[in-house]
DNA sequence: AGCACGCCGACT
DNA sequence: GTCGGCGTGCTC
């Protein structure tokens, strides 16, 4: 073989030859492998997917290899074919694929580093150090606390934020052997009640073989025991196994406890929080085979693994798996195709899965295993509602809603304000003219936050920030109000109605700081917090033992949106959050304000039930023809000039009508926000009864599209989108 | 994506 | 007379 196939990381959708330069020889072990290649005027690295006698170009054409990457094993073959799926399915080029799979460190240069230590010790000098730190250092505390606890492994030490590197130097702390003997001895394994063990059973009969098991558990159902077991399992079979988690913040806490009950495993955690040396050496465990679980967030899903013996997505339905710029994969859709090609089980766990999910386990194409008690003594929550119509709500909060707050105050115990809105309020308006202050750049209202004392207005499309005009602007009266709740409003009422609680917010804004969120979830644990206000970071899988009431705010905003998806997201975040209240033998309380108390939605949430309210949905989206009935793709536009956008979709429509048999053209439409930092945002959409038929039809129409003239439009085609 | 080439406005 | 704006086109 003397022509070898790369893949780079530019747009364009195909692979570039190479000739193999004398000395070196490539075989098909090395298909997979990173090689540096001159490209143009620059030089770049790319990835051997194939190779070939010839080249269709004339070998005076070709250019030669500059140098292999012999220190990173070659790319697993199954994770070439997982980018070739992908790249084909969501009509994204190869090469930014396959690249885009690989962490940006190694993206662009020759592989340096060596495998990282599997896990930290205390020295006996770091023992007789912690034990003199001041107070105010208190990320260097937390660290001691840990490691007094035991070793810490490399994933852990990257979750914690430690000043590491400065103890490693100091001497305090040095990296254990792989072998170490100082391995702690493993946490016992819970007793499993029935349904678990039958679902544990169902899975492990498969014997390692393709299958794909919905888990539908309510919150504390004790779905991650169930994962525990398998992985065990996995684990016990000599392959390794993949997890997916929703978000960043769950990887901490569930790192923590895997590492207590499977001590003896090397465990990876894979996610866009990490820097880019971590994220490249536990990408290279992975590589390298050191790494026994993955967990991370939908990025791992790429994660290269030799041996996969099962892959976890928890909590599958949650809308972050979809990536929604470059590749627009959804990570559990790919991990269901992974699961396929190397033939092993794939669980998705959930207490209210995807539509598409609920489906597919109603066809039997998924196999469905319910967990329908809480784990241990704990019973599930109440759900109420407090009718606002009735119980007028007071900058934001209902006296219902108050008082409850005011008796779990008084109780000791701890309470949970959601609110899906962060900032103080969502808009400023003018008393006089009802003028509703906008943002020059976007076809959106500039949001209220106060940032110390000041109040700033704020952009959450194009992220401008400007202070709020001291009269209208449309008028000029001076009589501008805040208009509306948000987390940091309502976290100034709550101060004003309970001055004495400890109150602490968490939106995205307060997290801003890397590890502040592990602080959080320690001093909420600690104890040191009455009552938590914040949006739906707050919502997901953390336990919080104290918890036992929490408040809804504002949800009915998501009921009046346009979106069709709407409801089933509100529904899916108001379970998880009422999962918060009430884990550890106390009955949790949860309070949502509604002006729709008669809302089908509603209705089904105060009885728990997620199948009665999936079924009139389902059946609500056949009729309208929405997914998962149909498939859809969007093609999204953007440009300076709105008339500019809209011709080039009348364009690709027009393309798209010529051999569009089985597939719906709709007409362009502008985006749910039309206008973003100056740029009009139009969309098309396009929808079949058949994927198949819709994949088809996909690649002739986007050669077509890049043939069009572009005039500054720019364009991205969004398959199997979850927002319009 | 980069990085070129390529034609039209305000500057030492 | 040049510096530089970003439109179009190519990269084995």
């Amino acid at each position: 073989m003397s022509i070898a196939q790369v893949a780079l990381d530019t747009p364009v959708a195909q692979t570039f030859d190479y000739l193999i330069p004398p000395g070196v020889t490539l075989t098909e072990q090395d298909i997979g492998r990173r090689v540096e290649v001159p490209f143009g005027r620059r030089r770049c690295w790319g990835v051997v997917v194939g190779l070939a006698e010839r080249s269709s170009l004339p070998s005076e054409q070709l250019k030669c290899i500059l140098s292999v990457d012999v220190l990173t094993p070659a790319l697993p073959r199954s994770l070439l074919e997982l980018a070739r799926f992908a790249a084909q399915y969501y009509q994204h080029p190869l090469g930014a694929v396959l690249l885009g799979m690989i962490p940006p460190q190694l993206r662009r240069r020759a592989a340096v580093r060596g495998p990282t230590p599997a896990a930290y010790a205390l020295t006996p000098a770091g023992v007789a150090a912690i034990a003199h730190l001041p107070r105010h250092a208190r990320a260097q505390r937390r660290l001691a606390e840990r490691l007094a606890a035991g070793p810490v492994d490399a994933a852990q030490l990257s979750e914690l934020r430690t000043p590491l590197r400065q103890w490693l130097a100091r001497g305090w702390v040095a990296p254990l052997d792989a072998a170490g003997d100082a391995v702690p001895a493993a946490e016992p394994a819970p007793a499993l009640n029935a349904h678990q063990a039958a679902a544990v059973r169902e899975i492990l009969a498969a014997a390692g073989r393709f299958g794909v098991w919905l888990l539908h558990g309510v919150t504390g159902s004790g779905k991650t025991e169930v994962y525990l077991r398998l992985i065990e399992a996995s684990l016990a079979g000599g392959r390794q196994a993949l997890v997916l988690v929703p978000e960043i913040h769950l990887t901490p806490q569930l790192i923590e406890r895997f590492r207590r009950r499977l001590p003896q495993a090397r465990l990876v955690s894979l996610h866009s929080g990490l820097n880019a040396g971590e994220r490249a050496a536990q990408w290279r465990d992975c590589l390298t085979g050191r790494a026994d679980v993955v967990l991370g967030t939908r990025l791992a899903v790429f994660a290269p693994l030799e041996r996969p013996g099962l892959i976890v997505v928890d909590e599958e339905h949650d809308p972050s798996y979809k990536q929604t710029e470059g590749l627009r994969y959804h990570a559990r859709d790919l991990a269901i195709w992974r699961a396929r090609q190397c033939g092993v089980p794939v669980v998705l766990g959930s207490a209210t899965p995807a539509l598409e999910t609920w489906l597919n386990a109603h066809t039997g194409r998924y196999r469905r295993l319910d967990l329908p008690l809480r784990a241990g003594a704990a019973v599930l929550p109440q759900i109420r509602l407090i009718d606002t119509r009735t119980d007028r709500p007071q900058q934001g909060l209902t006296r219902g809603l108050l008082t409850a707050l005011g008796d779990t105050l008084a109780r000791g115990e701890q309470s949970l304000v959601f609110i899906n809105r962060r900032g103080y309020a969502p808009t400023l308006f003018c008393n006089a003219c009802g003028h509703v202050l906008g943002c020059p750049r976007c076809s959106a209202h500039l949001v209220l936050h106060r940032a110390g004392g000041a109040y700033r207005l704020q952009c959450h499309y194009c992220g401008l920030v400007r202070p709020p005009p001291p009269s209208c602007p449309e008028c000029g009266a001076l009589d501008l109000r805040p208009s509306g709740q948000g987390t940091q409003r309502l976290e100034e009422t709550l101060a004003g109605h309970f001055p004495q609680a400890r109150i602490l917010r968490v939106d995205r804004d307060s997290m801003a700081r890397r590890g502040r969120f592990e602080a959080v979830r320690a001093a909420v644990h600690a104890g040191e917090v009455d009552i938590l206000v914040g949006t739906q970071i707050l919502a997901k899988g953390h336990d919080f033992p104290r918890l036992t009431l929490v408040g809804v705010v504002g949800a009915d905003a998501a009921l009046l949106a346009a979106d069709y998806r709407a409801g089933e997201r509100l529904f899916a975040q108001l379970m998880q959050v009422a999962g918060r209240a009430g884990r550890a033998g106390q009955p949790g309380t949860v309070l949502v304000q509604t002006a729709f108390a008669a809302h089908p939605l509603y209705q089904a949430l105060v009885r728990h039930d997620y199948a009665g309210w999936a079924a009139r949905a389902l059946r609500e989206r056949r009729e309208a023809g929405f997914p998962p009935y149909v498939r859809q793709a969007l093609l999204r536009a953007e440009a300076r000039s709105e008339e500019a956008v809209r011709a080039f979709l009348q364009a690709a429509r027009a393309a798209a009508l010529e051999g569009a048999e089985g597939v719906m053209v709709f007409d362009p439409a502008p985006a749910l926000v039309a206008r973003v930092a100056e740029r009009a945002r139009w969309q098309l959409l396009l929808q079949s009864r058949s994927r198949r038929r819709l994949q088809a039809f996909l690649p002739p129409w986007l050669a077509r599209l890049r043939a069009l003239p572009a005039r500054g439009v720019r364009w991205a085609l969004d398959v199997d989108p979850i927002a319009l």
